[in-house]
DNA sequence: TCGCTAAGTTTGCGACACAAACAAGTCTCC
DNA sequence: GGAGACTTGTTTGTGTCGCAAACTTAGCGA
């Protein structure tokens, strides 16, 4: 059987912490903004507060991004950014993807 | 705050079946070959047999492909191949690929 | 004061990914 | 021809994870 063009170990290996489709789009969000508030990325993303809780949780622990909380008048707001290790993440990422799509460009999809 | 140039929800509802890596990695091994054996695809994708085996299920049971079972001389032989709903959900999923793709590109990443 | 709303967090459950164990048959070598 | 290794997959078990409902804490209005 031939050679494939494309890196299917590579696909199968894509960082799950930021493919996830919904911290993708919490750090799609970051990468245009630099920062946004809870309430900002809530609305944006459609998700429940709660589980955009768990995933920016996540997403801290892994170290890609900072949670900065604190007092708006009288309303609490936490601000959330990437990190650096957090915006290089998503950029390799980027480019994983990338590749993957010039292949399928390639076979016509 | 500015609406954004991203559609966070289109991103965080991204389908599962064809999303995530190790069906990924299948999808668009067939994607390019039209069909392919279980050998084969195991070999290509790093995966083990058991694992393989779970997501090939899961994706025949989604209706985006196909399971063959014959004999090769006195082997087994099991071949897959994608439907042409299977190619059509892989074709969806490149064009949303694209989309965040080409507004990270706008955004210098 | 008594809800009502805002802003998150914690908890609980169902789904899932993964690999180790297993099954069924074939080939090899003595 | 029979013991054991190999090939080709499937089933089972376990730990992880995503998700939303319930909960918490605190300001605001009537």
């Amino acid at each position: 059987m031939r050679a494939l063009p494309l890196d299917a170990q590579a696909v199968a290996s894509l960082d799950r912490t930021v493919h996830e489709p919904a911290r993708l789009a919490v750090v799609a969000c970051l990468a245009v903004v630099d920062e946004a508030d809870f309430v900002f990325l809530q609305s944006q993303t459609g998700m429940t507060g709660g589980n955009l809780s768990s995933h920016v949780k996540k997403l801290e622990k892994a170290g890609f991004l900072t949670i900065r909380k604190e007092f708006v008048g009288a309303k609490p707001c936490t601000t959330l950014a990437l990190t650096e290790a957090g915006r290089d993440a998503f950029k390799s990422y980027l480019t994983a993807l990338r590749t993957l799509l010039r292949v399928m460009d390639g076979a016509g999809l």
